[in-house]
DNA sequence: TAATTCGTAACGTAGTAGGTTACAGTTGAT
DNA sequence: ATCAACTGTAACCTACTACGTTACGAATTA
C-alpha cells in the first residue's frame, strides 16, 4: 500500500506534457477535441481521466493511454484504501 | 496495444475465487457485504469493479486490491482503443 | 485599452454503481 | 413430488460522474 497521497493524473499532465510544449490549456483541449471545461477541470483535479480521454491524451502527446489510465486507478485506489477500515468484510480465503 | 478482447474480471472472480472455494453467489456477496444483484452484476459482466470494490476483493479473497482494479482498467482500456479511430485528436508532441 | 486566457458557476444529458423488492427457472435433498 | 436454496434479472430508486454549452469575473498580455 502506497504511503503518500499520490498528486492527481492532470498536475501530470499539465507539468509534463502542456508546461514543456508550452501549450495553452485552451489549445490543448483544441487538440484533444474537448471542452476547455472538461480539460481545466481534469488539470485541477475535479475529474478524472476516463479511458477515452486516456486514448485521447495518448494521441495527442506520443504517449501510451495505459499508462494515462494506470495513473489514474492509482489515484483512485489510493483514496479507497483509505477507506479500507471501514469495509465490514469477511475473509474467505487466506 | 492488446490483441485479443480481454475476459471482464468478473469471470476471473468466478474462476479463480468462488469456484476453487466452493462460494456460491449469495454467500460470496454477505461476505463482500454488498447486495447479491450487485456481485452477480460483476460476474455477468454487467458492472465493472469499482475502486471501493477492488478493496472489498482484496480483503476476502487475500489478493491485492491494485491487481483488480488494473483487471479492470485493462478491460475498459481495450474497448476505448476499438473506437481509438473515432476520435479526432491533433498530435501535440511527436 | 482590447484581446486572450483561465477557473468556475449554472444548467442539462447520459451513463454507471449501488440498494431493495419481486419473480421465474434450476437444482438438490428429502 | 415437494420444498428449500441458489441464480439471473427486471423494475424502480438514489447518488455520483463525465461531458457539453453558455456566461461571468479575474488576470495577463499585446
Amino acid at each position: 500500500m502506497r504511503m503518500h497521497n499520490p498528486p492527481h493524473p492532470g498536475e501530470i499532465i499539465k507539468r509534463l506534457c502542456l508546461d514543456p510544449l508550452g501549450v495553452s490549456v485552451t489549445e490543448a483541449a483544441q487538440a484533444l477535441d474537448i471542452s476547455r471545461k472538461t480539460l481545466s477541470a481534469i488539470l485541477n483535479g475535479r475529474a478524472g481521466i476516463s479511458p477515452e480521454m486516456a486514448v485521447r491524451l495518448s494521441m495527442a502527446f506520443g504517449t501510451s493511454a495505459e499508462s494515462w489510465l494506470n495513473q489514474q486507478t492509482q489515484y483512485d485506489l489510493w483514496h479507497a484504501e483509505q477507506r479500507r477500515k471501514q469495509l465490514r468484510v469477511a475473509k474467505l480465503a487466506v
